[in-house]
DNA sequence: CGTGTAAGGAATTCTGACACG
DNA sequence: CGTGTAAGGAATTCTGACACG
């Protein structure tokens, strides 16, 4: 398992999810109402977080104390993975031309 | 935080171990009592292991199937990080001599 | 909208002990 | 020695709901 994995495999529970980010438990329930976050589920039904969710809900938490609602919070997220889809794709292209010898 | 603690900060409980390492919650306590992992505790008691335990019970979970003992994997540990304290001792001594331009 | 809380239930974890081998 | 299991208790987590603002 690489060191990447660490960071993204959920395995903590949302107890300690909210001791590490200082957020309550109930909060961490309504963000993920809100889809701003995407714990997985074990069988009976407790919510597994990676260390990247709690990464993002220091950034929630950081941007609720400024008083943005989680609406604009999720539109901001959103806008941001597009970006990223937009330049890996971008990358993926050049890579490929360059890969054929083609023109960019 | 950086990616290296990620792999050592203890925040996932006996039961995902168990999953994630095929052990049984027994065997992973009695590893503990023999001093082969040493799991953080929460206030009220439960167990907490990081990344690097999972990964250390992996390699008993292997050594025991080969029939080795507890007390002779936790002799080969103890062994593994008297070299590895050797050698950075060693490598520590290097830095310093050269700092100061001095022979090796 | 965002968060607290009491409610009832299900699943987890803990320790010390007995069992088997 | 290494591991399973039943025992009793404490703490966690879950959902749906009511409250407040």
């Amino acid at each position: 398992m690489g060191t990447q994995d660490y960071k993204t495999k959920k395995v903590i529970s949302i107890g300690t999810v909210s001791e590490l980010t200082g957020l309550s438990v109930r909060q961490i329930r309504y963000y993920e109402e809100r889809k701003l976050v995407f714990p997985e589920r074990t069988e009976n039904g407790t919510r597994k977080f990676s260390f990247q969710d709690i990464e993002i809900l220091n950034d929630i938490a950081n941007k609720r104390e400024e008083g943005v609602q989680t609406y604009e919070i999720r539109q901001e997220m959103l806008k941001e993975n597009k970006n990223r889809n937009d330049l890996h794709r971008k990358m993926l292209k050049g890579q490929i031309n360059a890969h054929f010898n083609l023109r960019n």
